[in-house]
DNA sequence: GATGTTATTGAACACAGTGTTTTGTAATGA
DNA sequence: TCATTACAAAACACTGTGTTCAATAACATC
């Protein structure tokens, strides 16, 4: 990749997540992002098609970010089946969510935090899909659903209000939907 | 009040729920709402600040809707406090939004959502606050967060995705967050 | 170092949507 | 009847988005 595309982006993505962490998504404008980046405003939409795309790719960096590690341990210690390991999933990604938190709480607050929780639902979705425990009172749907984003919310709730460890959210998290194996 | 604010009001209520039926709130424009209502701009703009504010009104006549009848409820027979009455509290609010249910897919698909869900779950923080049992693991602030944004979740995939019967919705929530004394 | 390619710049532009203002008209209630 | 209030219509200012284009600079490669 050419260095000037390279260093391009890399000056988007520190000026976006730089007023993230002051300001709400829906209130910053890509000209504030321009101006801080300090490129041209054709040079932008070059790299980006819209506003919306930016904040995408940084939610698609963030997850790539959570959850390649963890695909990476399945592999290595095969803890895609069993109650083991699950715990330590959730830690790790907590951890990986907490060297994010200064700009989080600019993509959650406001109409940001839908495209991200959305996106983060998915993905948790996926991932979950194999290690809920059967129920019968419950369609799967449902409760993968509801894994899913209750996990999301938890996230969201610690990081604009709590300030626990993320080893005290997991238990939280883990007691509050006891639908794992 | 003027008959002719309330009629100018009911129109611009009946336009909008209108459009929500078929489009999202971030894709309507106050335009289409004023075309469809058949007024004039600066009369929208009389009763209305913004169109957020619009949206907001509208939430807040479902939320009077959703949970009025649950206050009197409880004044009349005392629900105030036991695991009786949880139950028919919960489905009585399902039935009460199913009503809505036109509309509110397109409240809740897209940025608008937000707004619904924000004000919705502080709504129900509020309701739930005296129902829930006692937990030594978990800090209430979180449980009663959980319990909240779990039940609006739950209303939100049901109205979007599932076809069930308000009872067993009420079921499989009760069943998923089992912390209702 | 010369050369063709690609990225960047900056300014101007079209466009959509929001919310405001003004003036004349019509409905209302007392 | 009459003062008050709501409404309509159109023009307006403003903010922000995304596009276009010609000139310039950086790049990779030979």
């Amino acid at each position: 990749m050419d260095r000037r595309q390279a260093k391009t982006k890399k000056a988007v993505m520190e000026a976006f997540t730089g007023l993230l962490a002051h300001r709400s998504y829906a209130a910053i404008t890509v000209q504030e992002i321009i101006d801080e980046a300090d490129i041209g405003r054709s040079t932008f939409y070059a790299h980006f098609e819209t506003k919306d795309d930016l904040l995408r790719v940084l939610c698609e960096e963030i997850f790539d970010h959570v959850f390649s590690e963890e695909q990476h341990k399945e592999k290595t210690h095969d803890f895609s089946s069993g109650a083991y390991g699950i715990a330590e999933q959730v830690t790790h990604m907590l951890y990986q969510l907490d060297d994010s938190r200064s700009y989080l709480g600019g993509i959650l607050s406001g109409d940001g935090g839908e495209i991200f929780m959305r996106h983060f639902r998915e993905h948790l979705k996926e991932m979950f899909d194999k290690k809920l425990k059967k129920n019968k009172n419950i369609p799967r749907d449902y409760l993968l659903n509801h894994a899913a984003q209750s996990f999301a919310e938890t996230v969201r709730w610690w990081l604009m209000h709590g300030r626990y460890k993320p080893e005290d959210i997991c238990r939280f998290y883990m007691e509050a939907v006891p639908f794992f194996v």
